[in-house]
DNA sequence: GCGCTATCTGAAAGCGCTTTCCTGTGGTAC
DNA sequence: GTACCACAGGAAAGCGCTTTCAGATAGCGC
């Protein structure tokens, strides 16, 4: 039980009786190897229980198996859908998925892409909101440009500004726009908006769609209170919109997990929903529609934008141009609005 | 833009005019090199945008910094949770995480195990309960004895069965009964469960915990209906249930997830929680604190579990033997009981 | 000025694998 | 019986890197 080293290919071979390359030719079917040769690697093989050395593998066959993921935090089910739907992908393909959580951090997401660069990861996919920041713009650039010029692949999610790879790109602002005139349909006047940081774009498209079709239906901007990109946020924005006085019939809070805390706080505060005021959110992850009242929201087809992403990352056929895939939502008119 | 390779060491030393050795030892820091020569292959290097191939890496240093991390289903709060403690616990140790997720599937578990070997990864954490069955059993410890034998770690979550590595181990019997308990404290004496597939693990450990506690309070054991581990399979189940004619005055799901599900079909029945018929769950997901009524459950501390399994996979000094680490449950009753 | 040591640099081996190239074998045609 | 061909197996190169080992240079005391 002392501590050995893995059992390699020169191993089995030994065991075989055969040459090194022998074993390796019929471990990987690719070449013809007499049968009783290669019935005496395979035996070999089971019974010292090898598995190949994957970074050999992928240092002489210079490609590799893995693809890499990048978001904000996986136990959020905004991302944790998308991510189901890249690893149901990437197992059709026999992929394996290193999937990392920026924590919402600029930096750790370059430190990331570097990693997975290094890894020579098959391809590279970012998602969720980019940073509107030309620093990190720049430094994003400065990772990606030499992974794509030697032939990685990358593809993106929700991010559009600087980024110039593959994108899927949910309706946002089309989507936020189609919300805020349905919710105009019911009869609402007066808006609050409960955004996110205003340093991610998705905030910014969500909140400016909100806004203009507001505009475009001769109102006034809604009010706008910010904060964090989680349940917390929510709450804590609804609670300073409490504070300062409701004035509000609706609320709009650009992510679903915000308005979940938007609406322990409303309830908290002793007001109904939608009797006292309505709310409505952006993204129908699963459980809103478990919400006392239902979540009126913009569904986005989350596992189905994960495949979508890895699909154009791994794609071949010429890839001059880059490709942005829309992907649009579908307002859902549940029990929170009224 | 032609499809060149990547920059290699190589590349770099000759740019900046010395050998190989060096620009590897002013790379990593392993010894002094005179100013001159350093600063010309810092420059070299960062004007190539060289990232070095971690696969060449990783066999010449036999050792490696990815962890692999299996689980059932990221989408699953219950696991979303445990990664976001993982990944954060490999932030800190700059180490990339591989998650993968087998959709319950065991032979694709088994097929992600060998994948993660192959990987070298330095451990490979398994996450979520495991399957009874004695042909996976033996087909697991196949891929994993010659793992640990080369030095790999391995840590699990929740499976205690066959396994026989360091485990962290959530407390199910004893959590589900003291539901039970607190249950029964409540006045409630005719049970139903809304049980997973019984071929897990953890079922046969809460439905056993929970049915224990009611037999040793003289009670006839509870009914119980098996359905899918997810919002849908609490929900059949729930409606199986309904269709029997309901005569419990309480529901255990063994499950959140389930119980979501579960409270989806009473309230669709007409039932009012916690009026007509009590709920509970088990596991304290984000989410069911903000259901109506919020959920009775046993909580987990799912982050925190997903940090001390990785530290216990990666916790240096003798390995001699076998450490389990329970954490308990604690019964947290809202108001989905009465 | 000589010999010794302390440093730093370069050459080369080797990690585990795939694949090219070459040699040896047997079969076929004449 | 000889010449040729097809084909299977082995030797060896090489993927990109780290790290020993040995060599070169400078510095020091005598």
């Amino acid at each position: 039980m002392t501590e050995r080293t893995h059992v390699t290919l020169q191993d089995v071979a030994t065991a075989a009786g055969v040459s090194l390359a022998t074993a390796s030719r019929v471990l990987n079917g690719t070449a013809r190897v007499r049968e009783d040769l290669r019935g005496r690697v395979e035996a070999a093989a089971s019974r010292l229980a090898y598995t190949p050395n994957a970074h050999a593998q992928a240092l002489v066959r210079a490609s590799n198996e893995t693809v890499g993921v990048i978001c904000h935090d996986v136990s959020d089910p905004y991302f944790s859908g998308i991510a189901r739907g890249v690893m149901r992908a990437a197992a059709d393909r026999d992929l394996l998925v290193m999937l990392a959580s920026t924590f919402r951090d600029s930096a750790r997401e370059i430190a990331y892409v570097s990693m997975l660069r290094a890894q020579r990861a098959r391809a590279i996919l970012l998602i969720g909101s980019g940073f509107e920041d030309r620093r990190w713009e720049r430094a994003m650039d400065v990772e990606l440009r030499p992974y794509l010029n030697a032939g990685g692949r990358v593809a993106a999610l929700s991010r559009h500004r600087s980024l110039r790879v593959d994108t899927v790109l949910p309706e946002n602002r089309e989507g936020a726009a189609a919300l805020a005139r349905a919710l105009l349909a019911l009869g609402h006047r007066r808006f609050a908006i409960l955004s996110g940081p205003a340093r991610l774009s998705t905030v910014v498209d969500r909140v400016g769609g909100f806004r203009d079709a507001l505009t475009a239906a001769g109102l006034e901007p809604a009010e706008v209170v910010e904060g964090a990109f989680t349940r917390e946020g929510g709450y804590e924005a609804a609670r300073t919109l409490l504070a300062r006085g409701l004035t509000a019939t609706c609320l709009f809070a650009t992510t679903d997990v915000m308005a979940v805390g938007a609406l322990a706080a409303l309830r908290e505060h002793g007001l109904s929903v939608p009797g006292d005021v309505s709310l409505a959110g952006f993204d129908d992850i699963p459980v809103v529609r478990d919400l006392t009242p239902p979540l009126t929201t913009v569904a986005l087809p989350l596992e189905q934008m994960g495949e979508r992403v890895i699909a154009l990352a791994l794609r071949d056929g010429p890839r001059s141009r880059r490709r942005i895939e829309r992907v649009a939502g579908t307002v859902i008119l549940r029990q929170s609005t009224a």
